[in-house]
DNA sequence: TTTACTATACCATCCGGACGGTACAGCTAT
DNA sequence: ATAGCTGTACCGTCCGGATGGTATAGTAAA
């Protein structure tokens, strides 16, 4: 469809608004300004700032479940969520950004999130043999994830890219 | 000092602040109704909104040191600061929400925590034979911290004290 | 006298959102 | 065929309220 095209070029917008401004100076203008829209533009695909953010978030959820569909470890969950990581450009991880800029507007908008998170987590439990070991590597990933999106990661890329491969070879095991 | 005693206050209320009504609404007006203080008296000891911040995220991390220290696991860093997560009051964990804070104003903000985090980090890989190993824990348990913090952690309390406390038992044998 | 405030007033800016208008594509009844 | 209507996708403008920050006068304690 065309007009999700162009919503997402205006989620895209939203996202290097945060990315740039910080989640405090995500507005309506800002984004209209970057998507190369008018302010009413923007609004007319999302009526208020909290429907945008809402997009945001929905939107880092499919883009998730899509990429982890792509690669399905042979039903091995996991092991595929810790993979996906590493496969992901550096823009496409900022996508997370999206969870803050929410988290900063109202934490209710993260329900989707939390139960997204919620059904990845029961799965994984419910698929290893080693429940605990498997929570504990996803924890892990997401402990690197958050410290990217806060940008205070003391690692360095290379080295977080080396640290999530050892977890998502573990995780095989599991 | 009494300005300390003052200033703690200040900081307290902002955590509230954000607590309650998300980390966008961090308003210097809503601090001092929720410290009883009069708007110019916050912004006598903290001139800026991001002087505020800045205030909120050195806390926290000074909080975090004493901690830490108060319970030096015979000089085992990783096992101390896992045991600490434990130890916090819910309302003591809350605190870590100056991140997110800060984070939503202006990422520089967190230049401060990132140095800290660094420092842990190092300490605690030089610190163990297994540094992957103690990696991952540590990691793990920033993962669960900042799942707290936007609070989309599937996991119940009970449930998450209990992941800590085995992160924490296996932190000793690294 | 200095420190640590309170109270009030005020300003400039930003921002969400409402609104009126425009352009255009696609019906559809005559 | 065409006039008239409708829905979609915007643009540009405007308004009211919130907010960060300044200024100033006054107070109370140490």
């Amino acid at each position: 469809m065309r007009s999700n095209n162009k919503k997402d070029q205006i989620l895209q917008a939203a996202l290097k608004v945060v990315e740039e401004n910080g989640a405090n100076h995500l507005t309506i203008e800002a984004v209209a300004a970057f998507a190369d829209f008018s302010k009413g533009g923007v609004l007319y695909h999302f009526p208020t700032k909290k429907a945008l953010l809402s997009g945001m978030v929905e939107h880092l959820i499919l883009a998730n479940e899509k990429r982890m569909d792509a690669l399905d470890h042979n039903g091995h969950l996991l092991s595929a969520f810790l993979h996906k990581e590493n496969q992901m450009s550096v823009a496409e991880r900022r996508a997370s950004l999206a969870l803050l800029a929410a988290a900063a507007e109202d934490p209710e908008l993260l329900t989707p999130a939390k139960d997204y998170i919620k059904r990845v987590v029961d799965e994984i439990s419910q698929d290893s043999q080693k429940p605990m070991e498997a929570l504990t590597l996803f924890l892990a990933g997401e402990g690197i994830r958050f410290l990217d999106i806060l940008e205070i990661n003391p690692m360095s890329s290379k080295q977080t890219r080396e640290v999530v491969e050892q977890l998502s070879q573990r995780a095989e095991e599991v």
